[in-house]
DNA sequence: TTGTATGCGTTATCAT
DNA sequence: ATGATAACGCATACAA
C-alpha cells in the first residue's frame, strides 16, 4: 500500500508539499509539480479515502434512500443522481426502504451513522399522508417525489401540467366528450393529473361533469377495464379517456376492443408514465414520460448546493413530463 | 461529535476497554459492560467509520458494478445483494456501466480506488464474447450473469433448465409440433434456452427439425411478430411456440390473433423473463421468472466468503427459474 | 479483567 | 515556495 510519504520520499520533497500539490491549495513550482506527478505515476499512488475522511470530516459519500428500488422509476432516478455525484467526486451509498420497514427515520439513522455528507430521499409514490419523520434532518438533504418540510429542498414531476397537456392533446385530436379513469384519491400524482386535466378543459370551454365522467381505479390494468365499463355504460358518447397511468390505459384499451370500439377513431385513450409496454401494446399507448433521470440529476445538484452551504434556488422544483404520442389517441 | 474517548471518560474506564466492549474481542465484566452501554446511550455515540477503516484497512463497503442499472433486472439483483450486505455490516457502493463507457476495467479501477472490500460485477446480458478485462481482480470479487475467469466465483440463471421446462410444459399440454422464436445467436441466454428446449423434446421422443422450426428474432416485440409469420407460413401445423423472451412472446401473440388463431387452444405460447406486462397482456403470458433476488443474495454470500478468505463451494452457481403458468399456454 | 501507548494516512497549522 | 509536526478516532500490541 503506497502512501503519501512514499510519494514524498520518491519525489524528494516533504509530505505536505505533495498534499498541497494534490489539492492545489497553495502555489507549487512547476519543477516540483512534475517530480511529484512522476512519483505518483511511478508508484501508482492513490490517496486513502478513509484517512482523508477522518481528517476532513467529509466522507465523499451521498446516502440515497429509495423507498423501493425494485420499482423501475427508482433505478432511473438513481442513475441521474449517480451521474451528478460522480461529477462531484462523490458516490452513492444505497439504501432501500424495504430493509427498514419503509421507515424513513431508521433509514436516515443508518445513513447518518455512516457519516454521509448528504441524503437524497426518494419516495416512489406521493401520498396524501406525508412520510413519518421523527429524525431531524441535520444532514444536508433533499427529497424526491415527496415533500417533508419547507427547509428541505424537493423535486417532483409536474403532474398537474401533465394532466393539462393530456386534455389539450385530446381536444386537439377532436375529442369533445372526455372522461377520466383516475387513481386512488390517496395518491397525489393522480389527483394532480386530474386537476390539471379539468383545468385545461375549462380553459377550452368544454363542460366537464366530473360527477359522471370521473371514476377511480387502483392503478391496475384490471381496474382500468372496470373503469371503462362504468364510464361507457353510463355515457356511451364518450370519445376520449385519460387514464392516470399506463396499467389502467392498457386495461381500458383491451376492454374497449372487446366492446367492439375502434381506437383511436371512436375512442381515444391516453395513459401516463411511459411504462415499457406502452410502445408495443397491441395498440401502442399515447402517454407521458416522467423526467426521471432529470429528477435524479436535479436533486443531486441541489444537494451539493446545500452541502456547500448554499440554499438552492428555487428550493422546490417541478419538472415537466413529456407527451409521447402513439396510436391510441 | 462524540468519540470513543468521551464514552470512556463518561463510563470511567479506558478507551481500549470501550473498544473491546464494542468488538467483543476480549472478556469484560458485566459491571463495566453496563457502565459503557449507559454512557453510549447517554451520549449517542456512533463509531466513526472512517477512523475504523483507517485503522483496520477494511472499509465495510462492497462495490457493485451494474452494467445497466436502468434495466429492471439489475435493480432486483442489487436488492438481493443489499440484503446480504446489510447482514454483514457492509453497504453497497454503486457504479453503473454507462458511467464508464461500459468498460469493466475502469469501473473496477474506480472501485479499487475507493478501497472497497470486494466487488460484485453484474452484467445485464450474457454475450458469446466475454467482457474485456485487463485490470486484475486483486480485490475479492464475484460475477453475476457473466463468467470471466475460473478464479472468480460466478452466479447465473439456469437458462438450459428453463428451456427444458418450457418444452416439458408445452408437451404436457398436448403440443406435438413445437417451434421456437429464439434471440440473437450472440446471446448466450437465448442459445441455452434453445438447447434445453431441444434436449427435452428429444427426451420426449418428439422429432424437432431445428432447420425449419427455429427462427431468430432480436428480442423485440416486432421481431416476435415477424418470427411467428415466418414459422406459420412455412409450417401451418405448428401448435406451440417457445419464445426466448416476453417481448417476442407478446408480439407473437398479437400477430397470432391477427391471423385469427385461438390461443391457447390452437396455438400455445410461452415467453421468458416474467416482465411486468406478462401478467396483464390481453392474453396473459406463461413465462419464467428469473431468480433475480436470489442471484443477488447468492453472489453477495459468495463474496463475503471470499473476503473471509474462504473459497465458496460451489464457486459457479446455477439458479433455476420458475415456471409461471398463465393463459397463453 | 483492565490500562497505556502507538500508529493507520491524511490535512492543516505553524514555521522558515 | 517548502518543511516539520500535530491531530483526526479508532484498534491493538504490550503491560499490569
Amino acid at each position: 500500500m503506497v502512501t503519501i510519504r512514499d510519494v514524498a520520499a520518491a519525489a524528494g520533497v516533504s509530505v505536505s508539499t505533495v498534499s498541497h500539490a494534490l489539492s492545489g491549495k497553495r502555489p507549487i513550482s512547476q519543477a516540483t509539480k512534475d517530480k511529484i506527478r512522476n512519483a505518483i505515476d511511478q508508484l501508482g499512488y492513490e490517496p486513502n479515502p478513509a484517512a482523508r475522511a477522518l481528517r476532513t470530516t467529509t466522507s465523499g459519500v451521498i446516502g440515497f434512500f429509495a423507498f423501493d428500488i425494485t420499482e423501475m422509476f427508482a433505478a432511473r432516478i438513481i442513475h441521474g443522481a449517480e451521474k451528478v455525484a460522480r461529477e462531484n467526486n462523490s458516490y452513492l451509498l444505497f439504501t432501500s426502504g424495504v430493509e427498514f420497514g419503509n421507515d424513513l427515520d431508521s433509514a436516515i439513522e443508518f445513513l447518518r451513522r455512516r457519516r454521509v455528507d448528504g441524503i437524497i430521499a426518494a419516495y416512489g409514490v406521493r401520498q396524501a399522508v406525508r412520510p413519518q419523520m421523527r429524525a431531524v434532518f441535520d444532514v444536508p438533504s433533499v427529497t424526491v417525489n415527496t415533500f417533508i418540510h419547507e427547509s428541505i429542498p424537493s423535486v417532483q414531476p409536474d403532474d398537474f401540467e401533465g394532466g393539462r397537456q393530456a386534455a389539450l392533446h385530446l381536444v386537439s385530436r377532436g375529442a369533445r366528450k372526455l372522461a377520466v379513469i383516475a387513481g386512488p384519491e390517496m395518491r397525489l400524482a393522480s389527483m394532480e393529473r386530474l386537476a390539471g386535466f379539468t383545468k385545461a378543459l375549462e380553459e377550452c370551454g368544454i363542460v366537464f361533469d366530473a360527477a359522471h365522467l370521473v371514476v377511480h381505479g387502483d392503478f391496475s390494468a384490471e381496474s382500468g377495464a372496470r373503469g371503462l365499463d362504468a364510464l361507457l355504460d353510463a355515457s356511451p358518447d364518450i370519445d376520449a379517456i385519460f387514464c392516470a397511468n399506463d396499467y389502467m390505459a392498457a386495461g381500458a384499451i383491451n376492454r374497449a376492443q372487446e366492446r367492439g370500439l375502434k381506437i383511436p377513431s371512436e375512442l381515444r385513450i391516453v395513459g401516463y408514465d411511459d411504462r415499457e409496454f406502452a410502445s408495443f401494446w397491441p395498440i401502442p399507448i399515447t402517454t407521458f414520460a416522467l423526467p426521471l433521470e432529470q429528477m435524479g440529476e436535479t436533486s443531486a445538484t441541489m444537494l451539493f448546493a446545500r452541502i456547500d452551504g448554499r440554499v438552492p434556488d428555487p428550493s422546490r422544483v417541478m419538472l415537466e413530463p413529456s407527451l409521447i404520442v402513439r396510436k391510441s389517441s
